[in-house]
DNA sequence: AACACTCACAACCGCCATATC
DNA sequence: TGATATGGCGGTTGTGAGTGT
C-alpha cells in the first residue's frame, strides 16, 4: 500500500541549505522547540520537507554538536561499538556525545573501513580477512546493493531490538537527548524485566585488546557495556563495580564532555 | 593552467517502527 | 483492529574541495 508523501515535493527546495534557511530553522526551533517536523517547514516559512528540516537540525544545526576531527579515543570507540552493534549508527552515536549517526557513518565509510581493510581486517566482521573471500566480504558491503549475508556479525546479531537491549538501563542516560537515542531504546521494553537476559556477548573481536577476564559475564547477570568493551571500572563510565563485575545496568559513557 | 581523479561530507530516498485515530 | 501519519534509521548519492598528472 502506498504511503502519502511526507510533503508536497513540487513545492519544496532540495539540495544544500542556504544560510537564510538555516537561520529560519534555528530561530523557529529556539522559539518553539522540536515539535512536529511535518508542520515545522510551513510554520517556519521554509520550503523544505519536514524530514529534511529534521535532518538538517539533527546533523548540522544542533547546538550541542561537536564539530571537527574524531579523536583517537572516539575512533577506537567507534570500532569497538561497531564490533558489537554493527551498522547501528544511531546507537553508536548515542555513545559519542556531540556526534551524529550520519557523521559517524560517514567517518566509518571514509576512514575507518579503509584503515581496517588496509590492516587486513574485515570491517563488517572485525575478523582477519581471508584471502579467498576478502574481496566479497570487504568491498561487498560497501559497494553492492545486495543485502549482507545473513548476519555479518560474529557476536550478537544486532537486530534493532537486541542492539537497543544492550543499552537497556535502570537509570536514564545523562548524555542522550530525550528524543534521539531515547526513543529507540525505550521502545524495546515495557515490562520492567531485565531487557537483555539472553544476551550472550562474545567479545573476541579481532581489534579488541582485552575481553573481560576468564570470569566472563553470563546471561544471568546484568553487565555494563563498557565492561564488555574492555574498559575497567571508572575508566569510561560511572557504573558501580566490584570484584564480580558491574552491579547494575548503566549507559556506557565513553567520553565526558563539559557540555 | 587544465583536466581527471579521489575524498569527504551533506543531503536524499526508501523502509521500518511506533503512535494515533 | 486495521489504516494512516509521523519520526527515525541506514544505505546511497551528489557535489564541492583537494590532489595528482
Amino acid at each position: 500500500m502506498g504511503r502519502s508523501p511526507c510533503c508536497e515535493k513540487e513545492h519544496t527546495n532540495k539540495g544544500a541549505w542556504t544560510k537564510e534557511e538555516d537561520q529560519r530553522l534555528i530561530a523557529h526551533i529556539r522559539a518553539h522547540g522540536e515539535g512536529c517536523w511535518r508542520s515545522l517547514p510551513k510554520a517556519a516559512g521554509l520550503l523544505r520537507c519536514g524530514k529534511s528540516c529534521r535532518l538538517r537540525w539533527m546533523n548540522y544545526l544542533r547546538p550541542d554538536l561537536k564539530r571537527g576531527n574524531f579523536t583517537d579515543d572516539e575512533n577506537d570507540l567507534i570500532i569497538r561499538l561497531h564490533g558489537l552493534l554493527g551498522n547501528r549508527w544511531s546507537l553508536i552515536a548515542g555513545q559519542l556525545p556531540g556526534r551524529t549517526d550520519n557523521e559517524i557513518k560517514n567517518y566509518w565509510n571514509t576512514h575507518i573501513k579503509r584503515k581496517l581493510l588496509a590492516s587486513g581486517i574485515d570491517p563488517q566482521t572485525h575478523r582477519p580477512l581471508l584471502s579467498g573471500n576478502a574481496a566479497s566480504s570487504g568491498g561487498g558491503a560497501a559497494t553492492n546493493k545486495a543485502p549482507l549475508p545473513a548476519r555479518p556479525h560474529p557476536i550478537a546479531a544486532p537486530t534493532k531490538a537486541s542492539a537497543a537491549a544492550i543499552f537497556a538501563v535502570t537509570k536514564p542516560p545523562p548524555v542522550l537527548s530525550s528524543d534521539d537515542g531515547g526513543r529507540s531504546i525505550s521502545g524495546t521494553t515495557s515490562t520492567g524485566e531485565p531487557r537483555c537476559p539472553d544476551l550472550n556477548l562474545d567479545l573476541s573481536v579481532g581489534s579488541t585488546p582485552s575481553s573481560p577476564p576468564a570470569e566472563t559475564p553470563t546471561s544471568q547477570r546484568p553487565v555494563c557495556l563498557c565492561y564488555h568493551l574492555g574498559f575497567r571500572a571508572g575508566e569510561a563510565c560511572s557504573c558501580q563495580t566490584d570484584s564480580s563485575g558491574p552491579q547494575e545496568f548503566t549507559y556506557f559513557r565513553p567520553l565526558e564532555h563539559g557540555q
